[in-house]
DNA sequence: GTCCGATGTTAATCAACGTTAACAGCGACC
DNA sequence: GGTCGCTGTTAACGTTGATTAACATCGGAC
């Protein structure tokens, strides 16, 4: 009763399989066989579930994609000041990273195995993310070139993508609020000078 | 005269155009026909240079490995204080990063590609130099934890690694004094609090 | 109780890939 | 001017991989 459609358990369970072998191996370097493996099953059955092994990659980066811009919208449009809204941002961010290294490691590196039209709209989305951050910035550095302002969230989202290659020595407050304090001070050095 | 050994300007060019080609479709997309086509030649003439493709990312991810250590080694060495030391470690990985992205793009994802036991090797590598880091570090606060001092040193990797996805909008110069501003500022703010 | 859609399986197909074999040109050195 | 090592080429081989076909099971709707 509580379930209006069909719960699609099967689905969400080989993408997150997959999101963990795609992050250690790299997407071409997984196999259908070995996806199926994964999560019980032999290769072909991944077809009952996704067109092909690039529809499946599609759709991770494009879900990925959109929950990034969603809540990083939102909590944008939450906050009532640049700063706020920076530190609302940067909060997300490293929540997501946190939560999901696997997820962040194969946003950020796969892009380029999605075929377009998906690639195209991914690569939107992703933008529009940036775009997020670099209106804050600017919002508080009126006086900044919007260049700089790119390049330093490319940055900041260098740094705080990072974490599923620090080999967990911190636990995850520490590791958070690390992060936080480090993402902070390069975006604010970023435009003294 | 002014050669000693055969100029191996061949294995050069191929490692070149490999690095290039692995950083934008990874190793696992990249095919031998396509690094030969790449400097024009047939795919299997690169066996007249590399035992194989995985000898050959073998090769380039050693090279990048050890370039990397010796010269930060060497300039930690020669610096007077940890404050100078670190600020020759930033100069030395931003140039570095900033005139090679693709060797920089392929020595953070493709270390899982590469067999044993060269995969040991490099990874012995990775971690000395950025162990070179994490020493100044302390030198620099003696009171922090190892623990994070590697942390930091990770995600200052990051920042200074993201160059090749910021879309050089920025010049070179412009480029290299904000990644240095923003590497310091985040790695003095590791350390407060 | 039957039918059917959902979800599996194994077997088959076809292309791509890494690697090796067999052969050719060519320049250096005796 | 002949030989030889170096550096290419094309053809062939064996494997693996993505995808599809054909067939099985099973649980719920009528």
């Amino acid at each position: 009763m509580a379930e209006v459609s069909a719960p699609p358990t099967r689905r969400l369970e080989i993408l997150s399989a997959a999101a963990e072998l795609f992050a250690r191996r790299g997407y071409h370097g997984v196999s259908i066989g070995d996806l199926g493996r994964a999560v019980g099953l032999t290769g072909p059955a991944l077809y009952r579930h996704f067109r092909g092994k690039e529809a499946l990659l599609a759709e991770m980066l494009l879900d990925i994609s959109e929950r990034l811009l969603t809540e990083g919208r939102r909590r944008v449009a939450a906050a009532d000041t640049p700063e706020v809204a920076l530190d609302a941002l940067l909060r997300w961010h490293i929540d997501f990273a946190l939560d999901n290294p696997a997820l962040i490691t194969v946003h950020t590196r796969e892009l380029g195995s999605v075929p377009q039209p998906e690639r195209r709209e991914i690569r939107r989305l992703q933008r529009a993310y940036a775009e997020e951050w670099v209106r804050v910035l600017l919002l508080m550095h009126p006086e900044a070139a919007e260049d700089r302002a790119r390049a330093a969230t490319h940055a900041a989202f260098g740094l705080l993508n990072s974490t599923p290659h620090s080999t967990g020595e911190l636990d995850r407050d520490t590791m958070a609020t690390l992060l936080h304090a480090m993402a902070s001070e390069a975006l604010t050095g970023a435009f003294r000078s």
